[in-house]
Order: structure tokens, then sequence, then C-alpha cells
DNA sequence: GGGGGTATCAAACGACCGTTTGAATACTAG
DNA sequence: CTAGTATTCAAACGGTCGTTTGATACCCCC
């Protein structure tokens, strides 16, 4: 179960609830009435304990991505240590937490969506807020990336870095049109090693 | 200037209007009050020409999407001809059409935003919308693509070709963080030339 | 040149939005 | 137990939403 029940606080069901709602209906499209009712708290619960929707939305935001970029940044040292790593590593590095926190709650995945949600609104604010707390780690992966693709220029390098973030988004949000017939967490699995199969390919070319 | 203004007549206004705010603000975020004001017609006139909001919104995909159809087919029926096509010739026949619509005028380059949108949002009313009126031409591609691809399975090719529509949604749409700084139209023939370059390594890595 | 569909208009509808309020309740420290 | 803080609650605020209405203007054909 999500954490939308008992057990949880006022303030942890709200988060839950409002992760999976932001994901399913976009910002603006799920209210916080909808929330609250969810979640079963008060209206007044969320600008008691956030203050705003816009806050919420952030803080919706923050959680994840500290425990995200923790997990990316620890990977990434990890494969740094080994003296003969490959591409294939720093990708997996980049692509997999993403992959294990949308396995480990309910809410995990639905984070993902909102992810892209976010990509999807030009809102300058938001983009803000995404690029302060997320651009020192996708800085760290390209000087990882660089160093393995040294015939890249840096200008070629980040526009290739741009397009596997891109169809990283895309098939982790699972926004593909291909239905899929296993189970969610194998399913999941087989995404990552086709992402990384793919990337490795496009990022290799000369 | 995009189709806001006189010379229109008030339902070409409210698509080109519609199309672009839609984009920028998504489906729920952007009212028929903001609609109405800057295409400068009337608030009623939605429901009148429209019937509702939803309709507004199929009537936006319409538009562009059979038009996009038509260039996709034809590209793709021309390098079929051609006894020795590439890759390349597939790809090109998918993404430049693209390219040339968002191109050809200020609406069209909001357009495939709001195409991306319509990924994000998980509705299944629009997503079954998008399949109905584009799911044959995506069918068309990946049979030609099998064709040039035949250490592929059936599988393994739809999983590429999902990430290959992903990476491209994403890269038409300027989602990404990097920031620009050609004029638009050189920005999105390179967007095009790296696209390509990238699609068909990751294609055809075995 | 008047009649009839077509289009535009201001105004209003009820519903829902995010937020605020002030009282009621729960909890905790002295 | 009590004083004081932290939380929950029902209710209401003004505003905006999509939609409907009925009157008004337009235009073209008979």
């Amino acid at each position: 179960m999500s954490p939308g029940q008992p057990g949880f606080s006022t303030r942890e069901r709200i988060l839950g609830v409002a992760e999976t709602l932001f994901a399913r209906h976009g910002f603006a499209g799920a209210s916080l009435r909808q929330v609250t009712a969810a979640a079963k708290v008060n209206l007044a619960a969320v600008n008691y304990h956030f203050g705003s929707k816009e806050s919420l939305i952030e803080e919706v935001f923050r959680r994840r991505l500290d425990e995200l970029n923790r997990h990316r940044l620890d990977a990434l040292a990890a494969v740094a240590a080994k003296p003969e790593h490959t591409l294939e590593d720093v990708l997996d590095a980049f692509v997999r937490p993403a992959l294990e926190q949308s396995m480990d709650d309910a809410g995990g995945s639905a984070f993902v969506r909102v992810l892209a949600r976010a990509y999807a609104e030009h809102d300058e604010r938001l983009r803000r807020f995404l690029s302060d707390n997320y651009g020192h780690v996708l800085r760290e992966f390209a000087a990882a990336f660089g160093r393995l693709l040294p015939h890249l220029d840096k200008d070629e390098l980040y526009w290739r870095l741009d397009i596997v973030a891109g169809s990283l988004t895309y098939a982790m949000a699972d926004f593909g049109m291909i239905k899929r017939r296993e189970a969610v967490g194998e399913h999941r699995e087989r995404t990552v090693r086709h992402l990384i199969h793919f990337a490795a390919a496009g990022l290799r070319a000369p």
C-alpha cells in the first residue's frame, strides 16, 4: 500500500498522495482537495504543513531528488574507483538508482512520472529549482562520460547526453505507446538493460 | 506572427492560440478565458465552435497530426522507392516532417510541445485518441525499420523504436536542460542531425 | 429589402479552486 | 494537573473555472 494511510504522519501522507496524483493528473490538474481527501487529512493541512501548493510541489521533488542524487553519486564514485570501468558501468550508475527508487515503494514509481511532468512544464520557477538541485549531478556524470569518450568534443558530448537523458526520462516514465505484458519489476529491469545497450551504442558512434 | 490576429477566422484564431497556450501551461493549466482573451474572441466562442474544451484539445491534435502523418508517410514512401535506402533515410523520413512542420509557422513549433504534453498526460481518453490517429503511421515505420534491421527480432525492434520515439519527443520539445545559443531554425536542424546519428547507432547495435 | 440561418456578445450559472480563519482538540513540559 | 504549543477541523473567503443562455449583430439569398 502507498503511504496514504495510518502509521504515517499527516505530512508524510500528504507527500505520498500528492506524488501519485501529480503524476496522474499534473500539477494544475490535481487539486489540494483531491490530495487531502485521498490522504484522509483536512484540507487546511497542506497550507499548515507546507505553506502553499507551490511549496508542496517543491517538497515532493526535494524528498526524492535528495535520495536519488545521493544514490547516483555513490554509484558513480564506486564505478570511478574501478580502474577499468566501461561506458555501460557509468550508464548503469545513472539509470539503476532511478530504477531502484521507483521500485522500493508505490510512491517511488509515481515520482519518475512526476519528474517527467516537470520537464513538460516549461515553468521557469520549476526549471530553476530542478537545475539548482540536480545540475551538479548531471555535471559530474558528464565529466565521467567525457573521460570515456575522448573522441567527442564537449559540445558533441552534451548533445548526446541530452538525448540519453530524454530517452531515459521517456522510458522510465512509461510514456511509450507499446503495451507491456510482464510484471512491473521485470519490465523495469528490461527497460534498463535496453536503455543502457541503446545509449552506449549511440554514445560510441563516431 | 502567430495566427492569433486579423485575417484569420475565429475558429482558426482559437486553434492557433490554444496550441501555444496548451504547450506553455498544459491542458489543465491553460484556461478558456486565457485562450479567448489572447485570441481576441468572445469566451463563448470556444463552446460554440468546438462544443467543449475537451473537443478543442482533440481538434488541436487532429489538425496537425493529419498533416504530420501525411508528410511522414509520403516521405517514407519516397524512401522505400529507392532500391538501396539506408537506416538514416528512414529516420529522416520520420524526423524531418516534424522538424519542417515546427518551422512553417509559430504555432507549429508549439505543437511539438503539445504532443509531448500528451505523452505526459496518462489520461486514457487522450492516449486512445492518439493511438487511433497515430498508430498506423508508427506501424508502417516499424515495418520499414524491421526490413533494414533483420538481426533484431520483433520484440527487440519495438523496444528500440520506443526509445527512439522517446528521445525524439524529448529533443524536439526542447525539454533538455542544456541551453542552446543558436537561432531556432539552426538549432532544430542540428537537433535532427544529432538525433538521426545517435538513433542509427543505437538501432544498429548488435 | 426583409427573413433566416450564422456568428458574436455580455452576463450569469453552479462548481471548484487555493487560501485563511478561529475555534476545538491533542500533545508535551513543568 | 495545568499552561502552552502544535495540530486538526469545519466553514467561509474571493476568485476562476467550463458551460449555458438569450439578446444582438451580421450576412446572404430569395
